[in-house]
DNA sequence: CGGGCGCTTGAACAGGGTCAACATCCGTGG
DNA sequence: CCACGGATGTTGACCCTGTTCAAGCGCCCG
């Protein structure tokens, strides 16, 4: 699922290459006018929305190769904020041109129509996640699908890195913080896994693996859909 | 967000019309080769995806102006099923066609990013639900949802139709299907809710929004998306 | 140095799950 | 027309998982 040459060069036209952000600087906010979709190069990301009582629930975590701010497009408004967890490199791209573009460059919108497909696809698998698993299988689930993640479609890293807080970990899964650190705990207790500082370490893939248990998911690895 | 005349001609050649499905049988079913997007034109559908360990997810329900089918673009192969919950019109779209088309008809596919971008969006607000909302306000949320998707964007429907099952229910807000049993139970014994049969009627709005709590939504009601 | 944030750990509590029994509805066939 | 069986829904009692509350530790950075 490659663009063409032609076609990376018309892109080469509208993209802002390579904006760098800072830990803790938002790429968009809520209620802002929806403008572009965000290609990451690299870092990580999370995105999120606060809800009317004003508690921020995150709907994502995203590192490279991944899009973000796809919601915008349905209202013309950014429904909520992406922020750095990490610096990180970003490419801005216009929608406005993008969208005139793509009736020239059919594999460009198609490659983007496979993305939002995608993410539909996996907010399912999160459904799943959120309503079946219980605590311990939800944290064995996020670990080998960020491990996944990261490797870039190449099978699993058994060495990554956890950017984010256990706060943030929690309010992700639904869980509550205390209920994350002692699980977690309880993974490197049993050797499951190791942690030195953000570095995790799976040391024992086939009981963490064990103890995910049931995924919906049918996707095909190694094909990983990207925009730039 | 209407489309042009001669769009809609375009359309009507490739669309199969009102093809009429009865209770129980399935649009499309898992690892079945993509080729249709499916434009509800009247009933209720429910789509789902079936665990490694067997178990299902409903991860959505559906009804007239919606779409379904969106989550095959991605791997070319349906990933889950779509089942009729009562007897209901469907359009069958070719997608292949559609996306040919999509290159003349600039409307229609904005439309159709819209519609998925509306998908993510709401996705998103379920996370919230699933993640922090317990199971009174769950109950609660999702009859004002339906309420309000039954009304067509006319506001609430203060009197809808509850054609899925309890275990339905349950199964898509996380609950075990006893607790659905019991709220909807107490919702009617304190007068806030009235059930006849499948015919549900809301009686206290206040307190039922009251009950439903927080929500991130942020989208525009009244501007409805659909595609045919 | 100190204060805040992130993280861990313990103890008590409760929301909702599980198990079990029973009621109700409906289609089917005798 | 009624009797049966299966699916669906209700209700009660008990118990477990994960939350809540509370205290304390380590670390970074001003």
């Amino acid at each position: 699922m490659m663009l063409s040459s032609s076609e990376i060069e018309s892109l080469d036209d509208i993209i802002q290459r390579n904006k760098s952000i800072e830990k803790g600087d938002k790429v968009y906010s809520v209620g802002e006018k929806f403008t572009h979709i965000y290609a990451i190069r690299s870092g990580f990301l999370k995105s999120y929305c606060i809800s009317e009582s004003g508690e921020e629930q995150i709907t994502g975590f995203h590192l490279a190769g991944e899009i973000v701010g796809l919601e915008g497009i349905n209202t013309g408004v950014y429904l909520g904020f992406a922020e750095a967890l990490e610096t990180s490199q970003i490419c801005a791209i216009p929608y406005e041109k993008l969208d005139k573009l793509n009736s020239s460059i059919d594999g460009l919108r198609q490659q983007l129509f496979k993305i939002m497909s995608q993410e539909i696809t996996h907010n399912h698998e999160l459904m799943l996640m959120l309503n079946q698993k219980n605590a311990d299988e939800k944290i064995a689930t996020f670990l080998l699908n960020l491990s996944a993640r990261e490797a870039l479609g190449k099978g699993l890293n058994l060495k990554f890195v956890l950017p984010m807080t256990r706060t943030d970990m929690a309010n992700y899964l639904g869980l509550a913080l205390e209920t994350v650190s002692r699980i977690v705990g309880k993974l490197v207790k049993k050797e499951i896994i190791s942690i030195d500082h953000k570095m995790v370490t799976i040391k024992q893939l086939d009981i963490l693996s064990e103890l995910a248990g049931a995924s919906c998911h049918f996707s095909h690895p190694g094909e990983q859909n990207k925009l730039a």
